[in-house]
DNA sequence: TCAAAAGTGTTCAGCGTACACCCATGT
DNA sequence: ACATGGGTGTACGCTGAACACTTTTGA
């Protein structure tokens, strides 16, 4: 096929996902890792991955990897940044695209969770990792970082009722900062993106706090209108 | 060797890296284009790319393509996405990274240029590209739209020597509006990063105009203070 | 009754924004 | 003398940040 001659003049190279799966539990922001189960590096606290394959999206091959740790479709996953450096992975060479999700852990499929010798780690003490690892646990950290400020991807992290004290606290475990309570609540109110629902969690406090939901129509709405999502 | 078993299960792909190259000429941001010269969609107008080679890092390989194309080394360069879907290439199966370049076009290599029918386009009127590339640009110049707030990527666009209404109508031409230009003074100067030399600029006006020069110790400054580059 | 979390407003300073005129010089 | 681009300061409104007490209720 001559139309694949300047193709087929170069080499193939073997293309792998990496996910940086990140979960809210007990007021901290964790990374979900696993254990390589494969040379080199075998027994390594490791991200998830997997080789991206011939027909399939990249994107694909990211969901898939996900899923098979986590048994979730419909997460929250975003590609974060292409690794490529020759000697990266002492097993051969591999170019790795990471992505990074935002699941919540009460959805969580245990036993999926055991098959892969997975565990989460706090984000401030979580154990070396093999290759480049960390580097892209890092980048995922910054990226997560910034673009809770600007886009409302915090609540992928939340169950879908919270109450305004538990997003705090997530807003909080993120920016690894404290926030004044009521300039948090009079500024995320302000931009009329949650539902507030008719129902109060009494798990966290004698007197309950009122139980609220991220709504996607009221985002649109607010988007429509020229404003922007904006925590600072 | 039992090491790759893993690894040789799967397939390999064909990697790629695609430039998009910004420059700044008569207060416009321009894109550079090349026509491509081989099948598939031969004699169309496309990024400059390239196959990444078995011993090469992601960031060299868009060096070499951009080094081929426009005789620059040292230029601002930056990884921007990867692209992998199945059927974004016709010719095959090839993850392509993107990067995008921002050079100062007085310093190009011209017959570079010429050798790969290479031709500069304002970035509101260039011609239609293959493949996923306009989607590329696109998402060039968002990244760029946001990096020119809040770091000092501008420059890089410029002259060393350059005045402060050439800088106003770059930062203008980036983000598609006008500026005040007591503001704008205002604000670039108050960071303390420029130095102005001992020389003015009439080539665009009688009276001339300072020249000034980005400095990186004035920058390095700037942050170690704890403050950060800033546009609005 | 007491401990623990929920909920609620105001004040102030600093910053972003809008805005108009004089200057220097080459033709 | 005039046309062209260069250069400069102030006033105001809004927003970000700091800050403390009352309420509810289960144990």
């Amino acid at each position: 096929m001559a139309i694949l001659d300047k193709y087929t003049n170069s080499k193939k190279l073997y293309v792998a996902v990496d996910c940086i799966i990140f979960g809210f539990e007990d007021d901290k922001l964790r990374l979900l890792l696993t254990k390589r189960m494969f040379d080199p590096c075998k027994g390594c606290w490791s991200l998830m991955g997997g080789f991206v394959q011939e027909d399939e999206n990249l994107d694909d091959a990211a969901s898939r990897v996900l899923e098979r740790l986590t048994g979730l479709t419909d997460v929250y996953l975003e590609q974060l940044y292409a690794y490529g450096d020759t000697d990266r992975d002492p097993g051969g060479r591999v170019i790795s695209v990471a992505y990074y999700a935002l699941i919540c852990t009460q959805k969580l499929d245990k036993d999926a969770e055991d098959k892969y010798l997975a565990k989460w780690f706090p984000v401030d003490t979580y154990p070396s990792l093999v290759f480049d690892h960390p580097e892209m646990v890092d980048k995922a950290m910054k990226r997560l970082r910034r673009k809770s400020l600007i886009q409302p991807v915090g609540f992928e992290l939340l169950s879908e009722k919270f109450t305004l004290t538990q997003l705090q606290k997530l807003y909080e475990a993120i920016h690894q900062r404290k926030l004044d309570k009521r300039n948090f609540r009079k500024q995320i109110l302000s931009m009329d993106v949650l539902t507030r629902l008719e129902e109060k969690d009494k798990v966290n406090s004698k007197r309950g706090a009122w139980l609220y939901r991220f709504d996607k129509e009221k985002y649109d709405s607010l988007l429509e209108s020229g404003e922007h999502f904006v925590m600072k």
